[in-house]
DNA sequence: ATTTCTTATCGTAAAATTACGATAAATATA
DNA sequence: TATATTTATCGTAATTTTACGATAAGAAAT
C-alpha cells in the first residue's frame, strides 16, 4: 500500500533510473543465459565451493566460461577465491539473498487473482 | 571414457539443451532490461488492460517501445489485441503463472541456509 | 474516398553479447 | 631455476540487442 510497495512506476511517468529498477534489470539478465544458470545451479547443489574445472563440466571454451563467471561475479551472484593454482567458486550469500527477494518480488507484483484477460 | 569426454549436455542438474533451462533463461532474459520492467509493472499495476499510449509513459521512441512489447509477447508475458485503432496490452495470464512459478522456483534453488561462504 | 490516427515493420547504426584462440599472470612442483 | 598448471585477459569475429526515423498497414472519422 505503501509507495515501497510498488516499486516506483506511477502514472504518468516512469523513472527507468531508478537504480533499483536497474538492479533489478542487472539481475534478471544475469540469469538470463542457459550457460549462467548452469553454473549457478551447479554452485547451488554443493554446500561448499566449486574449485573444479567448469571445462569438464560445460562444452565451452575456458574463456568464454570465464566470461560468464565474471559476469555473475559483477552482478553479485557468486564469489571467485584464488586457492593456490585454481580458483574457488561460491555463490555470494548477500547477492544470491537479494536475488531471491528480488524474485519473490517480482512473483508478487503479478497478482494473478486480478488478472482479468480482459482483451 | 574420460571425463570430459561425455560431459557437457548429461550431467546431473546441468542440461544447456533442456528446454526447461533454455525457458528459463528465455523468461529471465525478457526481464532483463528496465523499460520491459517497467512495461510488466505499468500492467500489473491496472486491473485492466492498457489501451493508452506508451510513449506518453516511457521517453522512448514509439519504434522501440513496439520492439520492447514484441520481446515481451514472444516470451509469452503478454498479449496485444486489436480494439479499432488501438491495441490494447494486457498481461497474459498462463505466461505470467509459468513467470511465477518459475521465479519462485529459482528463489527456491538457492537456499540460503547451506550458503557456507567457505571461501 | 479521403484524411487522420495508431501501431507494426523496415532500414540502419551503434553498442553489447557471445564465442573462440592466444597470451599473460600467478602458483605449485620438479 | 625451470616447468607445468590454472585462470583472467586480450584480440577478434559473428551475432544480437537497442534505438531511432521513415514507412506501411489497418481502422475510424469526415
Amino acid at each position: 500500500m505503501t509507495s515501497s510497495a510498488n516499486i516506483g512506476y506511477n502514472l504518468p511517468g516512469i523513472d527507468l533510473k531508478d537504480p533499483s529498477t536497474r538492479r533489478t534489470a542487472q539481475l534478471t539478465k544475469a540469469l538470463g543465459h542457459p550457460v549462467r544458470l548452469a553454473i549457478l545451479k551447479l554452485l547451488s547443489e554443493r554446500d561448499t565451493c566449486f574449485c573444479g574445472d567448469f571445462t569438464e563440466v560445460l562444452p565451452l571454451a575456458q574463456s568464454t566460461v570465464s566470461q560468464h563467471l565474471k559476469v555473475l561475479k559483477e552482478s553479485g551472484l557468486i564469489t571467485g577465491t584464488s586457492q593456490g593454482v585454481r580458483t574457488c567458486y561460491c555463490l555470494d550469500s548477500s547477492g544470491i539473498q537479494e536475488l531471491n527477494q528480488t524474485l519473490i518480488g517480482l512473483a508478487g507484483m503479478f497478482d494473478t487473482s486480478n488478472l482479468s484477460d480482459c482483451c
